[in-house]
Parts: C-alpha cells; structure tokens; sequence
DNA sequence: GTGAATGTTAACAG
DNA sequence: CCTGTTAACATTCA
C-alpha cells in the first residue's frame, strides 16, 4: 500500500489527533506499550515511508511494508499490530512494523533526501548519484537513503516520464537527462499524492502495470530488473539506455 | 489454488 | 568483511 505520499496522506489524516491525551494503548506490537499512555501525542511527521507519532521524550515510527493498513476513529475485526485510544476516538494499525525509539526524531532523520518533503535537496541527490557512477538508476531510485518514499510504481513511472532506461548505471546518464529525472520524480509524487486523494491513481498510471506504449504505442517490457529484481515496465524504444553498448 | 503485488531486513553461503 | 541469495513477515486480488 505505502509510497511517500500515502504516507504523507496518512500523517495528515492524523493531525487532529495532535495534542490528544493516548489514553489506552493496545495491539500485538512489541513494544512497551505502558509507556504511551497518558502521553500527549506532540506532533505526527513522516520521513519517506515512515509515519513518526510523537511523544515528548520519545517518538513512535510505524512503517506500512507491503500490506499494512489503518483504520482512524474505527477499527477492523482483526487484532491490531498497534492501537492507540482516546477519549471518544480511537486510532488503529494493522500488519506493520511499530518501533518506539527513545530519542528526538531530529536525531535520526535528514529530511534533505526525503521527497516528499520542502527540505528535499535535489543537488545533493545529484551529487550522491555521480558518487555511485556503477549503481543502476532502477536501483538508486528505491533506495531509501537516495530518495527516501519512492517506491515501485514511482520508479517507473518517473523514468518512463524522462525517458530513461531503468538499467542505465548513473553514470552514463548526461547530467542534463539527470537533473531531469531528478525533478520528475519530485513533480509525479506530488501528482501521486494529489491522484492518491481523488482515488484516481491507477487510472494515471503511464507505465506501471500498462501493456502498451502511450508515446508509441509499440507493447512495453516488464522484466524484474536491478540489485533487487523488482518489476519494471518500460519502453525499448522511448526510454533511452545511455549505457555504452 | 496459485502467484504476484505500492517493502524491508535477518540469516546464511561463499 | 563484503556480496549475493534466500527466507521471512503478511494481505488481498486476479
């Protein structure tokens, strides 16, 4: 379920809940739960695929994975990972990993390499790809400490839109297709988060998941490709591979 | 029933 | 120690 920006969508759901007293805190999570209740929640963050609830002296990190969900102000019949009562409300989590980590969420997170965030700092981005000139830019693209929320359907759809080559190591792409790609991928999570609200995200999709090339028609690959052998679509003929042959 | 999917990490082998 | 592979977690849908 969980790129950025269902994430960020997730976090600004919950802001309501900013400065409610957690009266009961339950679910199968292993953490101590104890430590949560009578808390004040002090303000609901997130940093690429993490939603950080926190508290004064520490802070909850809740990460989705593949198949986690939620329910606010209601609840599934399933047992929670995590559930955090209020007075006349109530907050639930399912199927994800829960952390609490007893620290200040400043010292832990550089929001600079998220990309959902205003501290996103593209140049840095940059500078960390032409570093890692053999990486292939399927696989820069999740990792999470380059581009912190781009997940899977970012990735191709965001090379499909600058016309790369999901195998084209970082260092045969001309800095100009480069700084291109770098703005797309911040311009389509927004468009994914703005789709994501309307409900209308599959039915944007240009790549992921489509069977036809909509620039030229001719069928796409899909092939598992990269470090990490995820699906990719793409276009043989629109995406270019600046790899020397 | 089977396989695959918006993800990540621990465990293990070499 | 580093790198690569596999397993594991876990839900839903085609």
């Amino acid at each position: 379920m969980p790129e950025g920006p269902s994430i960020v969508i997730l976090k600004e759901a919950l802001i309501p809940f900013r400065n409610k007293k957690v009266l009961i805190a339950g679910g199968d999570a292993a953490i101590d739960l104890s430590r949560l209740e009578g808390q004040k929640i002090i303000d609901l963050k997130s940093w690429g695929k993490h939603l950080l609830i926190c508290f004064k002296h520490f802070f909850i990190r809740i990460h989705l994975m593949m198949f986690g969900t939620y329910r606010i102000s209601g609840h599934k019949d399933s047992v929670p990972r995590l559930h955090l009562g209020f007075k006349g409300d109530e907050v639930n989590f399912y199927t994800c990993q829960v952390a609490l980590i007893e620290k200040r969420v400043e010292e832990v997170y550089n929001w600079e390499t998220d990309i959902m965030s205003g501290l996103w700092n593209a140049h840095k981005a940059e500078l960390t790809l032409t570093g890692l000139p053999r990486v292939k830019i399927c696989d820069a693209l999740l990792d999470q400490d380059i581009f912190s929320g781009v997940g899977n359907i970012i990735k191709n759809e965001s090379l499909f839109n600058s016309r790369l080559h999901p195998e084209t190591e970082t260092g045969h792409i001309p800095t100009r297709k480069l700084r291109e790609l770098l703005a797309k991928t911040q311009k389509y999570t927004w468009d994914f988060y703005t789709w994501k609200q309307e409900g209308t995200l599959a039915q944007h999709w240009r790549a992921y998941e489509q069977k036809i090339c909509p620039r030229c028609r001719i069928p796409f690959e899909k092939e598992y490709l990269g470090k990490n052998k995820r699906i990719s679509f793409f276009c043989n003929t629109c995406q270019i591979n600046y790899n020397p042959s």
